[in-house]
RNA sequence: GGCGCCUUGGCGGAGUGGCUACGCAGCGGCCUGCAAAGCCGUUUACACCAGUUCGAUUCUGGUAGGCGCCUCCA
């Protein structure tokens, strides 16, 4: 077990974790009124793996990430499309799911939803109201920001420079301009609704993380994430929430960069959107992955079709290393692998890079960079021990995939390549191409070596 | 206007006070019947101006440009 540092955005220093207790780790999901695109995969992506790679060290890991299944979008996108709001979050959660799996990273420990956590929001919100971090107005409740003095530590704002924004109506409800809803009455075209100490209602953004944090989690934990957008002012307001009801709430805050689209941030309302499903369908599961990590996390990261190629090469050239190395390790005088390459480092070195990368702020493309320093030793000679161990690290990263084998090729495609090794022999290297074309048609490529042809799938 | 971040070679993207990141693409080779894969070489990268320093892409200050949040947002 190594020592795992992270920058935490709420105290700006590098923070360790502590490797004696649970590393509990909430991570802000998606509000479902739209299929998520590959911005919000990215939170998804890159939390699974930090819990995959603490897991790896020996940390006892539990990551949650929440379904946000109750928001104003969702009855308007619902209304849209004609039908019933809780039918219409019910779906996209499934969508959801759905595109999530695709990526092959597995599930979260615990993944709540909102609606299903009314009974913990109300019961916090009364809390808050008893000890007057909140207040009740025509139906609504609202929470009290003056009565919360580290209010703006999170994002480091000064309450007099913030504005809630809350929507017109409720401008009169509230005491000042910065409060921020906990509670909403019921309104006109709204067609869910839960009953509560206040009146028929539901509840706002932010409370329903306090509560499911908490309950997943216990009243302090160890990581909360999420984009970099919500800093401010949804964690903002988690802190608020939870602290002003003595929860010690996060130890550490750990957000992530944007995905850009043409230098933009990519967003539903921008429209400059690209859904996860299509580059899953267009690139394949692993060049998304591959292109997810392929800059640090907290950085911004830019998209395009030009990127989502390149993680295709990338993905491309690993697994032919390993279909290299499957020829390679069958044969080979041991004392030949013993010298290796010389001055190649050893796997071991490039594996133990690899986790230290990942130990120094969950560095993924620096660790990215040894898998390909130890794939480009053992292309050059052979390193024993290469294969294994470049599996090993990409197994860290979702990618364990790459390593596996494509599938033996059926007797058809045998029987050809025979054919054409045949017409090799004799020299009729016209009748040979005709029949490496017919492969292709068939979704072989012939690639010719030292040892013999070998058919790849394509 | 407030807060924060960024500016690295054609593109993406790490990192460091002095040593080739890495990947993709291009070009030239090697290998090959040809191709693919792989390998080798290659196009004087660190926005600009000062300062600190023996030495700065890396530290400090400033200039220019860009981005994010301050309204829903991963």
């Amino acid at each position: 077990m190594r020592e795992v540092r992270i920058r935490d955005t709420l105290s700006g220093a590098v923070q360790t974790l502590d490797p004696d207790h649970e590393v509990g780790i909430y991570a802000c999901g998606p509000t479902v009124y739209s299929r998520i695109h590959i911005g919000n995969a990215r939170p998804f992506v890159i939390f699974s793996l930090f819990a995959r790679f603490l897991r790896s060290e020996g940390y006892k890991a539990r990551l949650v990430i929440n379904v946000t299944d109750i928001n104003d979008k969702i009855y308007a996108a619902a209304a849209r499309a004609g039908e019933g709001s809780a039918a219409f979050a019910a779906a996209m959660t499934a969508a959801y799911i759905h595109d999530t799996d695709r990526l092959g990273l597995g599930r979260p420990d615990a993944e709540p939803k909102a609606t299903e956590t009314i009974d913990g929001i109300v019961a916090l919100i009364a809390e808050l109201i008893a000890g007057g971090h909140a207040y009740e107005s025509g139906g609504d409740v609202y929470f009290r920001v003056r009565s919360f003095p580290g209010y703006g530590k999170l994002s480091n704002r000064r309450p007099e420079d913030m504005d809630q924004g809350e929507e017109a109506g409720a401008a009169g409800l509230k005491e000042e301009r910065l409060d921020f809803a906990l509670w909403k009455a019921t309104k006109e075209g709204e067609d869910t609704s839960w009953d509560s100490p206040w009146g028929p209602g539901r509840p706002a953004w932010h409370i329903e993380c306090s509560v499911m944090a908490e309950r997943e989690l216990g009243a302090s934990f160890a990581v909360h994430g999420g984009g970099s957008d919500l800093v401010f002012p949804h964690h903002e307001n988690e802190i608020a929430q939870s602290e002003s009801a003595g929860r010690p709430f996060a130890h550490v805050w750990m957000h992530n960069g944007m995905v850009d689209a043409a230098g933009e941030k990519m967003s539903k309302s921008e429209g400059n959107i690209f859904q996860l499903s299509e580059a899953l369908d267009r690139y394949g599961r692993e060049a998304v992955v591959a292109y997810l990590i392929s800059g640090h996390y907290r950085q911004p990261l830019a998209f395009g079709g030009r990127q989502m190629e390149e993680a295709v090469a990338r993905v491309e050239r690993l697994r032919n290393f390993f279909r290299g190395q499957a020829g390679a390790s069958s044969g080979g005088d041991p004392a030949e692998q013993q010298r290796g390459g010389s001055g190649g480092s050893p796997p071991e070195s490039r594996f133990e890079a690899f986790r230290e990368a990942l130990a120094d702020d969950f560095n993924t493309p620096r660790a990215m960079a040894e898998v390909f320093e130890l794939v480009g030793e053992a292309n050059r000679d052979e390193v024993p021990g290469a294969a294994r161990a470049v599996a090993e690290m990409l197994d860290l990263v979702g990618l364990r995939s790459l390593a596996e084998d494509q599938g033996a090729a059926d007797s058809e495609a045998e029987q050809l390549l025979q054919e054409r090794e045949d017409a090799r022999a004799a020299k009729d290297f016209s009748r040979a191409d005709e029949i490496r074309d017919r492969l292709a048609a068939l979704g072989w490529e012939v690639r010719d070596s030292a040892d013999g042809p070998r058919l790849v799938r394509r």
